[in-house]
DNA sequence: GTAGCTGCAAAGTGTTTGCAGCTGA
DNA sequence: TCAGCTGCAAACACTTTGCAGCTAC
């Protein structure tokens, strides 16, 4: 079984769990997320999946990658623009975007995962969880 | 002169050398922004101001945010919430933003902006900045 | 005097919601 | 069966734009 095939697997586990329905529209929803590392928004993700669901509208993806967010199931990324991006949760990991093109990148980054936050922090509350957000020219962009 | 009037006559030189004219309601917004720490959004900015400038329209906020940004006077900041917000351009800091009541704190963790960033981000391409984002729930909320 | 800024109004864009019919468990 | 999901269309919220008059330089 492959990489893709286990994660959905497990994504019906999910959707058990948290009492929700497994749908055709929900698991295609899911599967192309997991195969799309370019964090996509909603109306981009609608585009791919109309060539194999025709009839999807797109309000049904903005409800479905709610409930997921809902559920911890995916992530909504933090950017400066006004559209949200979607990404599958995983481990922990950082976020380049290029101020460019706008594509957002992931980067590993234990030794700063681990690196304990300042005690002023500590003070301010809970903290949940925490990423990197770099900005900059990709390669690409530079004409490299 | 106390900090304020400081910041405020630094815009006046920064206008200047970006070739902006300095207008009242421009110079209103940058104050107004400079005495807002809590990071508001443009259309909390034109509900603060309309106090002093009652013809000030909600556009004109939005196109002079737009403007200082472009010339690095001011940062937005990026969030998860569709609505953009904003801030005075200030030494590098990092973002404590409460799930429940949607606030954004300012922090400071300087062994964290030394600290290099990893060998495949360089190959990614150029860095302008990072921050960190940290999720979590402010004590206000957790009821302590 | 003139380039560029502002206010107004209208349009755009991304996202959410109410409803009736459909469907997975 | 039936709670809950989907598609449709309409509403919403935030942001941008075209235009004519006004203002800092």
């Amino acid at each position: 079984m492959d990489a893709l095939q286990k994660q959905v697997q497990q994504f019906g586990e999910a959707c058990r769990e948290a009492g929700l329905k497994l749908t055709h529209q929900r698991l295609e929803i899911f599967s192309e997320l997991v195969r799309s590392p370019d964090h996509p928004s909603a109306e981009a993700l609608h585009q791919r999946l109309r060539k194999k669901i025709p009839t999807l509208s797109l309000d049904t993806v903005y409800r479905t990658l709610a409930t997921f967010a809902r559920h911890g199931m995916i992530t909504k990324v933090e950017t400066v623009e006004s559209q949200g991006r979607f990404e599958v949760t995983l481990a922990p990991h950082h976020h380049l975007i290029c101020s460019r093109c706008n594509t957002i990148m992931d980067f590993q980054w234990p030794s700063m995962d681990e690196t304990p936050l300042p005690e002023t922090v500590k003070e301010w509350g809970r903290i949940d969880n925490r990423s990197v957000v770099a900005y900059g020219i990709c390669k690409n962009c530079l004409g490299g």
